[in-house]
DNA sequence: CAGCTCATGTGAACGATCTTTACATGAGCT
DNA sequence: AGCTCATGTAAAGATCGTTCACATGAGCTG
């Protein structure tokens, strides 16, 4: 019972070195078995050798280290965001498809992070440095919708790109947070989550009047030329998003 | 001190009477002001004036006292959507939208039924009865979406109804968990979460080649006739759905 | 190198929760 | 009147979050 206690004190002496890191790993790891409600600080600080009392050492408490979890998460997100969108290239709306999938992506690969994130239940503004992060993170959405917005046809008014970001995220957290992820992707679909974001979005920017032909458009400060089937019919291409109806 | 409890003993005798329908309400009371997580069994127990281990005569354990909320969450969840809906009157794009807000109200009226239904962490397929009521309410979405299907335009494509009716609702969901509820409503919006979810509820059906006008159609089996807009240019009303841009 | 300091970890303890177990009560039926 | 069984109670064990007094030893200071 108490050997394996001794015997890992034994192996790294009476103070751990990186218990703050260790700690974080394996609350992660937790979260992501059991969810952000069924984890618990013990379990965390027996999983790290150390005892029940040590994590207080680094964190005032459970909740601040679930929020350090989630700016964490918040960063990393921002980061395969910004990846996923590469600034834009090689054409607008392909990049911002890419970052509708990295999203999903991030929800599905990512899911202790993504608990923590958006579903522990600890408040957005709990803490500064958690609300710039995960503003950060939307920052990436913005700035995309913000360049998707000036591609809009001319003779057309151009949508807000704030509200196009929302919208945006909205669609991928409903996606990930309904179907994506966890016990939810038990619900059956007859499509997976990255074809049915990805189905909405485009219907999405062809409802607001853009070309979604993935053509690559020039980086001018005016709009290309409206491509044909833009500017006919109701704009759906045969087929559409969805793939051809039987 | 213990003269309450005897108090309240005396007030209803040594057996409740009606203890499971009063733990659900107490419950109910605790998820709304601390949500699920922070719900407790021993606080349903004392809210109703019973010992912590009364509740078990009632509910296996927590988790089907939550799948309980759940389920009656979803019914009434399905109640609201119908009644929304109406059978599609006065017309169906009209009605379509009444569903969403109807969706948005309850997630904002009864938060804590939404919070068991989607937030609580427990696994859609828990129980049986659970998962029959959360068909049940996607049901309805699914049928508003398969008549809005049949009012796709002429020679263009009938979108499949069930990925309608899955979009719609994940932007609901999205827009909800993000922006309309408890901790996540303070997040700044340049607008309410009511009108967000109506424009992107709207744009995605422009998308989808639907008029979007809100003109009462005949409940006729052939399509009514094509807006002028529709098949005009890329289909944006003046404004657009997000209201004068400036 | 000796000694000091302070961040870091320990163990014990408190109150709360979840859950089980043996026992108490009384409503409704015979 | 008496029996039975659903319903409630008290007590107890296990786990958690959290605090407190105390132990340890890494790194600075002289």
């Amino acid at each position: 019972m108490s050997w394996r206690k001794e015997q890992r004190r034994a192996e790294r002496g009476y103070h751990h070195g990186n218990l703050k890191e260790a700690l974080l790993q394996a609350a992660l790891g937790l979260i992501a078995e059991k969810g952000a409600a069924g984890f618990t600080f013990a379990d965390a600080a027996r999983m790290a050798g150390v005892s029940a009392a040590a994590p207080y050492r680094h964190f005032r408490d459970r909740d601040e280290l679930l929020s350090s979890i989630a700016q964490r998460g918040f960063e990393q997100f921002e980061a395969r965001l910004t990846e996923a969108w590469d600034d834009g290239r090689p054409d607008t709306v392909t990049a911002f498809e890419r970052v509708g999938r990295a999203y999903l992506a991030f929800a599905r690969e990512e899911p202790a992070f993504y608990n923590a994130m958006f579903e522990s239940g600890l408040p957005v503004d709990a803490n500064a440095a958690l609300q710039a992060a995960s503003e950060r993170a939307f920052n990436v959405i913005r700035a995309a919708a913000e360049r998707l917005a000036a591609l809009a046809s001319p003779g057309t008014p151009r949508p807000p790109a704030m509200m196009m970001a929302l919208h945006i995220w909205s669609m991928a957290h409903g996606v990930a947070s309904l179907f994506s992820r966890g016990d939810a992707a038990r619900r059956k679909l007859p499509m997976s989550p990255d074809e049915l974001l990805e189905a909405e979005v485009l219907i999405y920017l062809r409802g607001l009047g853009f070309p979604t032909d993935r053509r690559p458009q020039a980086k001018s400060a005016e709009p290309p030329p409206v491509p044909p089937e833009a500017s006919s019919g109701s704009g759906v291409p045969p087929g559409g998003p969805w793939g051809k109806p039987k």
